[in-house]
RNA sequence: GCCCAGAUAGCUCAGUCGGUAGAGCAGAGGAUUGAAAAUCCUCGUGUCGGUGGUUCGAUUCCGCCUCGAGGCA
């Protein structure tokens, strides 16, 4: 016997549309407590260039999963799920609605669909697999990965390497191929979906003139910068025990500011650098959220490329939210 | 004013020994199960600065004009 299912909300979009000030307005309206979906957010000391809340509105609206990991360390969207997972039950158990707001659209994937009892990553196994893809180079991988797990292999572009990686560490894990994996999640695992217990309202924050985001992507990099960016960054590069290939130095903003600071790029080519990798990434959730199913939309600018004023925004998302039934006792 | 690189895709440039051209970046579309702000795939017609000439044919050769990094005054 299954507890009755329970509100939950998703606040998603691409960067630079506002989900958390929206989410942080929809606090004072509802009894909801926030959860970050956002892979960069987890870490310390990565305020600036992640559009972190201030402490100040950290300290009135709480975010959790903000300020996790220190940047040497990696998360996943693995951690993710059963870390949210962990604090939608506790929010839930103290009465409250959980709001789920972010970016990071692997993460709410992976709350929604659950995820199969896989093994987490293997350092000495991707190694080891890097070293003989050095060789023998990433397509040669693919066959290998043909060999032991066809079903994989075939969704699996030759040169996608960290795809072909990663399927091939589950395997040498396990014996077990991951597509198998995949199929045991059909019929149950650990982590099942969301929906198993929480009944949950999905809203995406979305443009109608894409160039009214780049507008805004590119103010906001402006801001970043004068908010002091280059320092926040040089700190980090001068501890020393930071890469540039750590899972937080390749963040959009951090990564070019690093290789500024290395001198690999002119000041200049840093910012454009910086602003062309915030385009790609809002392109890449755009994708995501084009095929997402059962989503409420909300325009934050009309069909010409007007914006919205905030209000009227939020009036809209609480509208949406008024029409569930859950939410109708 | 004179000499002189150069002028080709939104940007930086390659190239065509004369048969109307292609890379990187940007941009667009797609993929996405323990790195995901990651990673991978697909997409390139543009008066080849303007104008005359030579030629069957000029972006390519020649003249002039415009712009122009640099040099001489």
């Amino acid at each position: 016997m299954v507890d009755k299912l329970h509100p939950a909300i998703f606040l998603m979009g691409p960067t630079a549309t506002g989900k958390t000030d929206l989410a942080i307005a929809l606090q004072q309206h509802l009894p909801v407590e926030l959860i970050s979906v956002d892979s960069a957010l987890v870490y310390r000391g990565m305020d600036i260039g992640t559009a972190k809340p201030s402490i100040e509105v950290l300290q009135h609206a709480p975010h959790r999963l903000i300020d996790i990991k220190d940047p040497a360390e990696s998360y996943s969207a693995a951690a993710f799920a059963r870390d949210a997972r962990q604090a939608m039950d506790d929010i839930r158990a103290a009465g409250k609605i959980p709001l789920l707001v972010g970016g990071t659209m692997l993460y709410f994937k992976a709350l929604l669909d659950g995820l199969g009892d896989m093994p987490p990553a293997s350092p000495e196994i991707r190694e080891d697999i890097e070293r003989q893809a050095q060789e023998k180079g990433w397509p040669w991988m693919h066959q290998q990965l043909a060999q032991v797990d066809p079903q994989s292999a075939d969704n699996i572009h030759p040169n996608h390497s960290q795809r072909i990686q990663r399927a091939l560490e589950v395997y040498r894990a396990t014996g077990k191929p991951m597509s198998v994996f995949k199929q045991e999640q059909q019929q149950g695992s650990r982590l099942g979906p969301v929906g198993e217990r929480y009944q949950v309202t999905q809203i995406a924050l979305l443009v109608h003139q894409r160039a009214l985001l780049h507008h805004r992507i590119e103010q906001r990099f402006m801001t970043m910068l004068e908010a002091g960016l280059e320092a926040e960054v040089r700190h980090l590069f001068q501890r020393g025990d930071l890469q540039e290939d750590m899972p937080s130095m390749r963040a959009v903003g951090y990564r070019q500011m690093w290789q500024y600071l290395a001198g690999e790029l002119t000041y200049d080519e840093m910012v454009q650098a910086g602003m062309a990798a915030t385009r790609q990434l809002a392109k890449r959730q755009l994708t995501w959220l084009r095929g997402w199913t059962g989503l409420h939309e909300i325009f934050i600018d009309t069909v010409t490329g007007q914006s919205i004023n905030f209000s009227e925004i939020e009036a809209e998302c609480l509208k949406i939210l008024q029409n569930e039934p859950i939410y109708k006792v």
